[in-house]
DNA sequence: GCAGCAATAGTCATTAGGGACTAAGCGAGT
DNA sequence: ACTCGCTTAGTCCCTAATGACTATTGCTGC
């Protein structure tokens, strides 16, 4: 196989050449960014691309698409520090072949890689399971954030920034019982009966990937 | 040099065991964890121990002491995926030897290790001053925190969870009005006005790193 | 045009939180 | 023995926050 990697990582990148080139496979190119490895994909056309998805919100997600588009015939593996099935989802929806966590050994990685070249899905079960499945029912009090507007997230960077109703109603420009309102709201649609709970809600789970883009 | 080296991803592990070793270094135990860490060390007595600081909050820390107790020869070098200079601190307190980023080539990373072994401290000079020079000024709100007692950490912790103050009494198994008098104290330590400002601080700034260490 | 929604603004009653205190029991160190 | 600091507990007074409403404006899609 030929491989291009990218990772932020020079260590692990390195290191990953090795690997990967005693594991009997030619490392044409390493990448420390995803924009290094759109330019090393479209000039090498490798089998396949094995990508790091830790860049900053969305970079990465994005680097899978024109990753695509400059070389068709290549196939993108995401690598990730953690298990995130929410990252997962997308990924494959944006045309990633696969996804593995770095706790896994290298062999498994070279598996991975191997069925994405052939053309299958290189992902664990549980974890694709657990991407499809999970709809955000209901039940998780962060499926509610998806409904949340964009002037009730401004009121939740204002709670989560510790202000009071007076100091959100000066910085949103608006009276105090209009930020009044929005906190109503936004502590309804959240389920919860403090903004303290709602600010814990905030920094315990969505730490960034639920912040919508346009919105910082 | 002989080295035993600890990350929680085993492609690192198993990538760095490959490079190291062709870098003519002998790599003596891999371990997936702070206590295979210590247990590994204990039984080979390495030059060095290159241990990931990316265990949850304070594990790593505490792991520096007690390797450094099973084998006082041993020098810890701290592996990270960012440069933190709050950890660095910390890091070098508790008894390591040196801190580098995972983001430094191979050669860079042996020649760290190369160091510590002689004796020196290896870490990159800019984050050494960085993590010595803000020594907490008293401009800091953060600068409070170390003041903080034990039983404010726990109402601290309570705040963060979006607790009320009758939730807390119930939790920490005393009277509204001690918990009261506790909030009060923590508020006034911190310099704040509301414990919906002292959970934004601590959520802003010392996500992990200010917390104490014998408190999770 | 009308339904639906977001954003705006307001009311009233109730509860929770905060400021500024006092004070007692208790353990560690001098 | 004495002091210091942590923990415990309490008070009074006031402000901020919440729950449960109603209502107007303006935009968007059918």
């Amino acid at each position: 196989m030929r491989i291009v990697v990218c990772d932020d990582h020079l260590l692990l990148l390195e290191a990953l050449g090795l690997a990967l080139g005693a594991a009997g496979h030619e490392v044409v190119a390493l990448a420390g960014n995803p924009e290094e490895a759109i330019a090393a994909v479209e000039m090498h056309k490798p089998d396949v691309c094995l990508l790091d998805v830790n860049f900053p919100s969305g970079t990465s997600v994005m680097a899978i698409h024109q990753i695509r588009e400059v070389s068709a015939e290549t196939k993108v593996v995401m690598l990730s520090a953690e298990a995130d099935h929410a990252i997962v989802g997308r990924a494959i929806v944006e045309g990633a072949s696969g996804y593995v966590g770095k706790e896994k050994p290298i062999a498994e990685i070279v598996e991975m890689l191997d069925r994405a070249v052939r053309g299958q899905l290189a992902v664990e079960p549980a974890l694709l399971q657990r991407a499809l499945r999970p709809q955000k029912s209901t039940e998780d009090p962060l499926w509610a954030l998806q409904f949340l507007t964009d002037r009730e997230w401004q009121v939740m960077r204002c709670i989560m920034e510790g202000q009071t109703t007076e100091e959100m109603a000066e910085a949103l420009g608006v009276q105090r019982s209009t930020a009044r309102t929005h906190v109503q709201n936004l502590l309804t649609k959240l389920g919860v009966h403090s903004r303290l709970q709602a600010a814990a809600l905030m920094s315990a789970h969505g730490s960034l990937d639920s912040w919508p883009v346009h919105l910082r």
